[in-house]
DNA sequence: TTGTACGCGTTATCAT
DNA sequence: ATGATAACGCGTACAA
């Protein structure tokens, strides 16, 4: 590893010279002394030290980023569009899973902190009344004070900007899809409980029932975010018949763990049931899944994009979702036995 | 940020003597004064810069994995458990996607290099006769000799150690699998041409194939590591009737391809086919589709904890897989007009 | 047991 | 146009 001084002396400079070459300055040097500077390095295999420069600059090129897994599809799309943004800047990204956890948020913000983070993005959604928030909210406070952007890419106090998504007209939407192919009884399987973004996709499919004067008709079972929940939801659901006219799920991986309990209890999708998810993950694509597509891999980008060249503020930018109609819902059988359609 | 100097100032003693109080070395220090240290950076809430601390080691606490694509369960998988095992040990984690290109990871260990990293982890499979590789060793050689430890979790020559599974094998063992359902005529989608790992398997395949004196109805197509792959490649296999017995996949993913593609094509699994993947990612268990169980996220953690706390050396341990029949593999029907047969 | 002083590699400031 | 030097924050050898 040869530094910059080690360069120097090869060229017959001074560091300060041979620093100006390399870093680019604007700072005028005699086209002889940089060539010279330049072959110095080239033969040196020189390449400098991103701490040293970190050191000595408001903060280091690395670029943060908080997911709750990373085996988790919805936020490796977002992981996948904060590294291509940051890669392309010349910087390097850093990757923390804090599995929900709000205390674990807290202490990966440290790490990245004591690193001197170019900023640092929260991708996952909070929990309501959550009572680390405060502790959270102030680590945030100080990290920016120290110069660390930070940004949300779900609903949260945090104060820095954030880029997403409305659950809420997420969970309305696609709600109307069903409503308007004329399902009355429809059941939502839940997210986690205690999530913001369950709250509001909840609300979202309240909503829409209710303006439809489907309230009556809306029925809400406790699920979660994965497979399992999803196949044992519908479980419970199969076990108290009638079966609704559709299922809506929280996200994708749980509309597949319907699916799945669906076809093994023998009933037709969509023929006697209709199906759907949100987040448009690759797995909704292959089993072609109705869903609403979000926009993850641009929020990914759009955080990081704002991390290495943005300006400074607090603005929610919220970004269009679309539906995505595909194999798992149909219009409502006519003859269906689903009583209160009376 | 307080700093070192202001923690000692106000506990009225000498960096030196904060920096072995909070640095946990085992220098002896009266316990007045080191509950005076404590109780000062307590008050600052002081948090050490860990760029600083960089600088005065042999390598940062950085943990860097350079995966083909984190989109993809098969990397985020090995992801988490680099993670996971990294941020127990007080280590971040640096992360970069770089889509099979050995340039690219060239680049991109040379940007973690200049981090200091502690290591660096090659989850991606390599080329074959790929040209860079020279370049991409000679890269790897020098990290090395900085104090940079590398591991590989496939099979490549790039001269640390690695935890690899022994993809001949995986491919070998589902194709007995296959083989001793009665199958006859067996149908390998390939991976992506070029890649050590589609190579391999594709060996696994014809070994089994020919041991059971099979080698002529083996066919081998063209294919990748994606859903469209394994569709169209199963498209085309439609097209050219008689259907095999079964189809071996390169991957869970190419592999749920096939399956879309038979069942748009009123084809039954595994009635009339048997279809078989390899990874055992989440989509498989989803699907119920028979594939060999690999050990991605031990592969990653073990990784992370040779990095962390290994010994230097350039074994190869070999990890052990597990074929895992589920709903898509099933007996030959007995009837089946499979020519060749005679 | 505690303190002093240096070095890590870079950039920026202030001479020259 | 170039050079010398301070500063970033930490650990540590050496001195007391």
């Amino acid at each position: 590893m040869s530094s910059l001084v080690e360069v120097a002396r090869v060229a017959g400079v001074a560091v300060s010279t041979a620093s100006r070459v390399l870093s680019g300055s604007d700072h005028p040097i005699s086209a002889k002394t940089r060539a010279r500077v330049l072959a110095a390095a080239e033969e040196l295999e020189y390449s400098p030290s991103a701490l040293a420069r970190a050191m000595v600059s408001p903060h280091s090129r690395l670029v943060g980023v908080l997911v709750s897994d990373i085996d988790n599809p919805y936020f490796s799309v977002i992981a996948r569009g904060v590294d291509d943004v940051a890669t392309r800047a010349g910087h390097v990204t850093m990757l923390s899973n804090v599995d929900r956890r709000t205390t674990t948020e807290i202490s990966r913000l440290q790490a990245m902190r004591d690193y001197r983070a170019a900023g640092v993005i929260f991708a996952g959604s909070g929990h309501v009344d959550d009572p680390e928030t405060p502790r959270l909210a102030k680590a945030v406070r100080r990290a920016r004070e120290q110069g660390i952007r930070t940004v949300s890419l779900a609903v949260r106090d945090l104060g820095g900007p954030s880029f997403v998504v409305d659950n809420r007209a997420v969970a309305y939407d696609i709600t109307d899809h069903l409503v308007s192919l004329g399902h009355r009884r429809v059941a939502f399987i839940e997210g986690p409980p205690g999530m913001t973004v369950s709250l509001h996709r909840r609300e979202g499919f309240l909503s829409r029932m209710a303006e439809a004067g489907l309230a009556e008709e809306a029925l809400c079972v406790p699920g979660g975010f994965d497979y399992q929940a999803g196949h044992a939801a519908t479980l419970r659901l199969l076990a108290r018949p009638p079966l609704p006219d559709a299922i809506l799920a929280a996200n994708d991986e749980v509309a597949v763990g319907a699916l799945s309990a669906l076809r093994q209890a023998g009933i037709a999708v969509p023929k006697e049931i209709s199906v759907a998810g949100m987040d448009d993950l690759r797995t909704a694509e292959f089993v072609g899944l109705t869903t609403v597509s979000l926009p993850l891999y641009e929020m990914g980008s759009l955080a990081a994009r704002h991390i290495i060249d943005g300006a400074d503020g607090a603005a929610t930018t919220v970004l269009s979702h679309r539906v995505v109609p595909r194999e798992t819902t149909a219009r409502r059988p006519p003859a269906a036995c689903s009583p209160g359609a009376a």
